[in-house]
DNA sequence: GGCATATAGTTGACAAAAGCAACTAAATTG
DNA sequence: CAATTTAGTTGCTTTTGTCAACTATATGCC
């Protein structure tokens, strides 16, 4: 275990390193282009960063662009960056004034004239980056851009590593029905080999909750994390006082968060306060990560039947979890006398 | 139209520039670590190279590596290189030997001692991505991963243009039914406001498929395209004689490639193949550029009826088509006559 | 307030990196 | 075989980048 997962880091390490020289590469070519300009590379950068400063949304409040901050966002060394900017304001291509706040700080900022000059380079880089998407379909442009959407998001996203475990809860929208039945279909189709006729069941048991729903006594959660989905659970009414737990799944890459757990827990809180008796649920005997969930919120196996479904000999499972007040008490009682 | 598409471009344009400039100060910031090292960075490149050029299964046949291939593929100056290359042969780092076919070329290669040597740096640069990646979470690393694959695979395909716009049928496989769901649930949300009670009735139209599938009368395809799926088209069976095409998609990025236009050719095929008499189909007045394909096809119009569902106003219209070869060859002469 | 320390920016001296052009030698073309 | 191309080398030059010392302002702390 420890070393598959190892190795499966260092493939992915080289798989990133991989992708970076292939990467300089293009930006080096990219950057070729725009060598036979007046402009130094480094010279071709600071003006990009002056021209496009205002631009970038990710500064709160802009705080406005001095000399160190330039020579850090570029990595360049200030002494050369200095000597740079001294060049360009000869040039009359930007100015650099006091600051208000900072007497030992100088605030940059493109002239007219500055912006003229950097207007044609500005035109050549986007006519090379044209060019390259040029040979390229709709849908591999597409591709490319959502592609380098998520790793600007991935990478950048440098404040929170709290936040990125902090999955969110929320109710249907459309697209998630399907969602929920593709990955169902996928993951029980890698991890178990179940055929299409497992899924064609997702779908159908989706389909049903959206088209009787009770608004009173039915709910779904679909988890997302990072801006997708990663998991979901259904509590679909089953008479008027029991309820029944379906479609809970926890995309691989989110578990070990907890999330499972949480997804049943908060249908365990709804079925409550709907007033159902009982929750019902109906698993398979394999599925252990889901079964270790059920067993810790109470939930006892009182039935199961070997079946053969979706390509497999399979052994079903019925659990269920008492919701009267004395029943969760008693199951509490029971289960510490059990330790 | 054009301004739409000029500017949609135009906005591309300035996305991948966005994510050169971020990548650029990333690839930066992780080159750094290795500057403190006995070689520059051209050199750290070049050795990088030499240890790496057998992994790249992307030359066929490997042809080995000479300086000015080395010199083309990493950007530098030649005379540069040259230099470099005399310095680590000194070092005893590399060894060039005369190629057997080409008395000007030298084929370079890493002595055991230019291995070794590499290993620290190899070393410092993995340490380094993987401090990149360890504030990600799981599912952080796989999207930045896929996300990767999937840049590299679209700007390397340069061979094949055609091969770009040449998308493949297959039949049914695990996920493909929630894919159908999830992208009608979100493409008809967006174009067109649907709410997810439609996304439901599709989950119900492809799950019965699945359940009630008739192999000799009734079909799937599913339309590949650079590894994604980008439509799909069903056949099912109404009656002894009658068909029913549903759920016909193409996705955005696909369309007018004439794939919508093949699937339902497909359909129809298949259909007269199967022995049906007659294709009938159901659809809503405002999805034009599918009508435009069934009036192509000679389907035509036979009822149609508003209706108030999906949380919209619409009008429902039923299309057939008689595949009768007499009825076939009356479509094609009444067709004629009306040019 | 005042001393120590940090930060923004500049400058000079210097070293490394990169580019250019002329050159040799082998290969290819016609 | 002459003309041209290609692989690679070398000398010379410019550009680029680094380092350390220095000024001036700002900040922290007693």
């Amino acid at each position: 275990m420890t070393r598959a997962q190892t190795s499966d880091a260092e493939r992915r390490i080289s798989d990133i390193r991989r992708f970076n020289r292939f990467y300089t590469q293009k930006i080096g070519v990219l950057q070729e282009g725009l060598l036979d300009s007046a402009y130094s590379l480094a010279g071709v950068r600071v003006l990009y960063e002056l021209a496009h400063w205002r631009d970038e949304a990710d500064r709160k409040a802009t705080p406005s662009l001095s000399a160190s901050r330039l020579a850090a966002r570029l990595g360049l060394d200030e002494g050369y960056l200095s000597r740079l900017l001294r060049g360009f304001e000869k040039q009359q291509l930007i100015v650099r004034k006091a600051s208000p706040d900072d007497g030992r700080e100088h605030i940059l900022s493109l002239t007219p004239r500055g912006r003229k000059a950097f207007a044609p380079l500005e035109l050549r880089s986007r006519r090379q980056v044209a060019a390259m998407l040029s040979p390229l379909s709709g849908l591999e442009r597409s591709r490319l851009a959502c592609a380098m959407t998520t790793i600007e998001q991935v990478l950048r996203s440098r404040p929170a590593t709290p936040e990125a475990t902090a999955y969110t809860l929320r109710s249907l929208r459309p697209g998630d029905i399907g969602w929920v039945t593709h990955r169902h279909g996928v993951l029980y189709a890698e991890e178990y080999g179940y055929d299409e006729r497992f899924e064609a069941l997702v779908a159908a048991i989706a389909a049903h909750f959206v088209q009787a729903f009770d608004v009173e006594r039915e709910r779904c959660w679909i988890a997302e994390l990072g801006g997708e989905i990663v998991g979901c659970v259904f509590l679909v009414s089953k008479s008027a006082t029991v309820a029944k737990l379906r479609l809970l799944l926890v995309e691989p890459d989110a578990r070990g968060l907890g999330l499972g757990a949480r997804l049943v827990d908060e249908c365990i809180a709804f079925a409550r306060q709907a007033g159902y008796r009982k929750i019902v649920l109906w698993t398979q005997s394999e599925l252990l990560a889901a079964r270790r969930i059920y067993e810790q919120r109470g939930f006892r196996r009182v039935a199961e039947e070997p079946h053969c479904s979706f390509g497999r000999d399979l052994v079903a499972e019925t659990w269920e979890l008492k919701l009267s007040r004395k029943a969760a008490r008693e199951d509490r009682v029971q289960t510490r006398a059990c330790k």
